[in-house]
RNA sequence: GCCGAUGUAGCUCAGCUGGCCAGAGCAGCUGAUUUGUAAUCAGCUGGUCGGCGGUUCGAAUCCGUCCAUCGGCUCCA
C-alpha cells in the first residue's frame, strides 16, 4: 500500500500501481470524468500511468494550465494521426501545445494545405476523437526508436531521437499513429469534443532558415463546444481592437505604398496623440534630472564602424547614401547613440558633472524583412524615446532603478497593469556573439540584477536574449491578440564608452571611463502608441485623448452659442470641436459616440438661455446639465485622478 | 527573406463556374428640413476592379510576374 497526499493536504491510502483516474473515481465519478491528468510529485503525469510509491498528487482538469496542455498535447498528437489518414507518407517534426491550443510541424511533400483543407482535417480528427482511442506509454530503448522511424522514413524524428539519451525515451500510441513523445498525455481521445484549425504556415524545421520549410498547422481543442465558441466570440472580439483597425478608423496614423512599407504616416489626430505623450515624457523627465539635445537623421560610415554596428548590422541596414562629388558614405542612423556619444565627447567632463542624461526623441531607420512589418508595432522609421545616460561605474545602480521608476510611473498613469519584465542576459554556451570583456559583462549583469531585486521588480531572467553589446532590462506588453511586443528597455553598456574612448576626469585627477545606460520607457513612439490603442480600444485617458470634447448644436441657430462655448474651453486650455453640420442631434450623438470622444456636450435653446452645456459621457449616457466652468473643473478632477497626483 | 492567403470607390463589402455602360451601404457634395440625447429625406459626384504582361472574339473573373496587405517562420542595434 502507498500513502497518497492530495493538495488539500488529507493523505488517502491505495494499492501500488494506482492511477490518478483510479485516484479520481474514489474520490468522484464527475471528477473522474474531467481529469486530464495528474501532477505527481511536481511532474505531469499521464493520468493512467500507475504510481507505485508515496507520492504528491494533484489532479489536473481542464481548469490548470497544466491540464489545458495536456489536452492540447493530445489533440496536436491527433491532428497528426487525422493528417496522417489524409495525406499518407506525410512525416512530422514536433508538435508541442502552445499559450493558446497546438500546432504540429509537417513535411506534407508536395501536398500544399490551404485553408480547404482545414474542414476535412477537422472532421477526421473529430472523427478519432468519437472513436475513444487511448494514449498508450511505452518505454522503448534507443535502437527500437531508430528503427521504427527508420522503416517509417521520418528523417526528422530520427534526428530528435539522436538528441535523446537512451533509456529515456517513451512513445505514446494512439490509433493508427505512434509518436516520440515524453507525454503526458489525457486518458483518451473522448475528452477532447471540440476542435479547430485555426491557421496554416511555414515554419522551418528546427527555427533554423537554411533548413527546410515545414508546413505548421494551428489548431484548438475543448472539452466542450460552448468553449470553442466563446474562443472564436473573443478573438473576433479583439480584432476590433486591433490598433491597424482603430488607428485607420479614428485617423491617427496611415501608410501610403508611395511613400514606401513600415514608413507611418501620422495624421493630425495621431501627431496630437503623440506630442502629448513626448510632452508628458519630457516633463517627468526633466523633473528626472535630463537634458534634451537633438542631433541629425544621418551620420557618417566611420561613426558606425567605430560603433561597431557597420560590423554587425552593416549588411541589413539600408543603402549608404553617398555625396556627389566625393563619394563619402552616410548611413541613415539606426540608432542614436553613437550620436549621443560625440555629444558627450564634445568637451572634457569632470567626475562632478556625471551623470550625464541626453535625452532626444530621435528619428531611426532600420531595415527591417518586408515579412516583419506590422501595423505599428514593426517598422522601419519610428522615433525611440531614447536617453543616454553617462555615469561613474559606481553610479549605475542609482541611474538604472532612476528608470525603472520612471518606466513604472508612465506605466501606471496609462494604466498598463499587466507587463513583464525581462532580464536579458548573454548565452553562456556562445560568448563570441558578444561585444565587450567578461569582466563588464559579469559587472552590468549584476548591477541589473541588484537593482530589479531593489525595485521588487518581478522579472523573468532569459539567458541569451542581451544585446550585442551588453544586458538588458525589457518591458514587455501583449496586444490584442495576445502577441508579445517589447515596449521599454534599459541596457547597461560598457562597450561604446570604449569604442568612443570616453572619459571623465577623477576625483585622483586620473581619467576614467564612463558607463553608458540606453533607455527608451516607451521604446518607440510607434509601438507604443500601438499597444496603446489596443489596451484602451480606441478610449484614450482624457489627459492624452485628441479631443476631449465636441459641441454639438441642437441645429444651426445655437452655432454662434457653441462658438462662445468653445471658446470657453479653449481658454481652460482643453481640446475641442464643434460639429456644425445640419444633421439632427441624434445623428451627431452616434459620430461623436462612434468617434469615441470622451465628453459631448450638447447645447441649444435651454443651454444658451441658462449659459450652460448639457453634458454626455462617450459610452455612458447623459449626466446632466454643467456651466463651462464647473465642465471644465469635471475634466480637470478626471485628469487629475487617472495621473494619480 | 521564406511558406500560405488576400487585394473591387475615402471606409465596409457584393459581383457564382469569363459576356448588357462594375454594384450597395456609409463618408463627401447639392437641396429640402431647423431638429433635444446612438442613423431625416431626395438628388449627385466618385472606381485604368493593386501594377505590368499573357490567354481569349471578349478578363474584375483564367495564367504569369511584380508590388502591397494579412497569418506564421526567421530576424529585431
Amino acid at each position: 500500500m502507498i500513502n497518497i497526499t492530495l493538495p488539500d493536504n488529507s493523505v488517502r491510502t491505495y494499492e501500488a500501481g494506482v492511477t490518478g483516474l483510479e485516484i479520481a473515481k474514489s474520490i468522484s465519478e464527475g471528477l473522474a470524468r474531467n481529469v486530464l491528468s495528474a501532477k505527481v510529485n511536481d511532474e505531469v503525469w499521464d493520468a493512467t500511468r500507475p504510481i507505485m510509491n508515496d507520492s504528491h498528487v494533484q489532479l489536473l482538469t481542464w481548469d490548470s494550465e497544466d491540464g489545458k496542455a495536456s489536452m492540447w498535447h493530445s489533440s496536436a498528437h491527433l491532428m497528426a494521426e487525422a493528417v496522417e489518414a489524409l495525406y499518407p507518407g506525410s512525416k512530422f517534426g514536433i508538435g508541442p501545445d502552445i499559450e493558446n491550443g497546438f500546432y504540429y510541424d509537417i513535411d506534407l511533400g508536395d501536398k500544399v494545405i490551404t485553408e480547404g483543407d482545414f474542414k476535412a482535417i477537422e472532421e477526421k480528427f473529430l472523427q478519432f476523437a468519437r472513436e475513444k482511442q487511448s494514449f498508450i506509454r511505452k518505454e522503448v530503448s534507443k535502437a527500437e526508436a531508430v528503427s521504427y522511424f527508420t522503416e517509417k522514413g521520418d528523417e526528422y524524428k530520427l534526428e530528435l531521437i539522436q538528441d535523446l539519451q537512451d533509456g529515456t525515451i517513451t512513445f505514446y500510441e494512439s490509433g493508427q499513429f505512434t509518436d516520440l513523445c515524453r507525454g503526458p498525455h489525457i486518458p483518451d481521445t473522448s475528452f477532447i469534443k471540440a476542435f479547430k484549425v485555426m491557421s496554416v504556415a511555414g515554419a522551418y524545421w528546427r527555427g533554423d532558415e537554411k533548413r527546410k520549410q515545414l508546413t505548421r498547422l494551428y489548431g484548438i481543442s475543448f472539452p466542450k463546444q460552448q468553449l470553442l465558441t466563446d474562443y472564436l466570440l473573443l478573438l473576433e472580439e479583439a480584432k476590433k481592437r486591433d490598433h491597424r483597425k482603430l488607428g485607420k478608423e479614428l485617423e491617427l496614423f496611415t501608410f501610403s505604398q508611395r511613400v514606401g512599407q513600415g514608413l507611418p504616416l501620422w495624421l493630425p489626430k495621431g501627431a496630437a496623440l503623440r506630442e502629448k505623450l513626448e510632452a508628458y515624457l519630457k516633463k517627468v523627465q526633466k523633473k528626472a534630472g535630463y537634458v534634451q539635445v537633438i542631433t541629425p537623421h544621418i551620420g557618417m560610415k566611420d561613426l558606425y564602424v567605430t560603433s561597431g554596428h557597420y560590423e554587425k548590422y552593416g549588411k541589413d541596414s539600408f543603402r549608404p547614401i553617398t555625396t556627389p562629388v566625393d563619394g563619402e558614405e552616410f548611413f541613415l542612423k539606426p540608432m542614436n547613440c553613437p550620436h549621443h556619444c560625440e555629444i558627450y565627447r564634445h568637451k572634457p567632463h569632470s567626475y562632478k558633472d556625471l551623470p550625464i542624461r541626453l535625452a532626444e526623441f530621435g528619428t531611426v531607420y532600420r531595415y527591417e524583412q518586408s515579412g516583419e512589418l506590422h501595423g505599428l508595432t514593426r517598422v522601419r522609421g519610428f522615433t525611440q524615446d531614447d536617453a543616454h545616460i553617462f555615469c561613474r561605474p559606481d553610479q549605475v545602480k542609482n541611474e538604472f532603478i532612476g528608470v525603472i521608476d520612471i518606466v513604472l510611473q508612465i506605466f501606471k498613469a496609462l494604466d498598463f497593469k499587466e507587463f513583464i519584465a525581462q532580464i536579458s542576459l548573454r548565452d553562456p554556451e556562445n560568448k563570441t556573439k558578444y561585444i565587450g570583456t567578461d569582466e563588464n559583462w559579469d559587472k552590468a549583469e549584476k548591477a541589473i540584477t541588484e537593482a530589479v531585486a531593489e525595485k521588487g521588480l518581478n522579472a523573468v531572467i532569459v539567458p541569451g536574449e542581451a544585446a550585442f553589446y551588453g544586458p538588458k532590462l525589457d518591458f514587455m506588453v501583449k496586444d490584442a491578440i495576445g502577441r508579445k511586443w517589447q515596449l521599454g528597455t534599459i541596457q547597461v553598456d560598457y562597450n561604446l564608452p570604449e569604442r568612443f574612448d570616453l572619459e571623465y576626469i577623477g576625483s585622483d585627477n586620473d581619467k576614467h571611463r564612463p558607463v553608458m545606460i540606453h533607455r527608451a520607457p516607451f521604446g518607440s513612439m510607434e509601438r507604443f502608441v500601438a499597444v496603446l490603442l489596443e489596451h484602451c480600444a480606441g478610449k484614450f485617458p482624457l489627459w492624452l485623448t485628441p479631443d476631449q470634447a465636441i459641441v454639438l448644436p441642437i441645429s444651426d441657430k445655437y452655432i454662434e452659442y457653441a462658438k462662445n462655448v468653445l471658446n470657453l474651453l479653449n481658454n481652460y486650455d482643453l481640446r475641442a470641436q464643434i460639429d456644425e453640420r445640419n444633421e439632427k442631434i441624434g445623428k451627431k450623438i452616434r459620430d461623436a459616440e462612434l468617434k469615441k470622444i470622451p465628453y459631448i456636450l450638447i447645447v441649444g435653446e435651454k443651454e444658451e438661455a441658462e449659459n450652460t452645456v448639457s453634458v454626455r459621457r462617450q459610452g455612458d449616457g447623459d449626466k446632466g446639465s454643467y456651466t463651462v466652468d464647473a465642465f471644465a473643473e469635471l475634466v480637470n478632477a478626471e485628469i487629475e485622478e487617472a495621473m494619480g497626483k
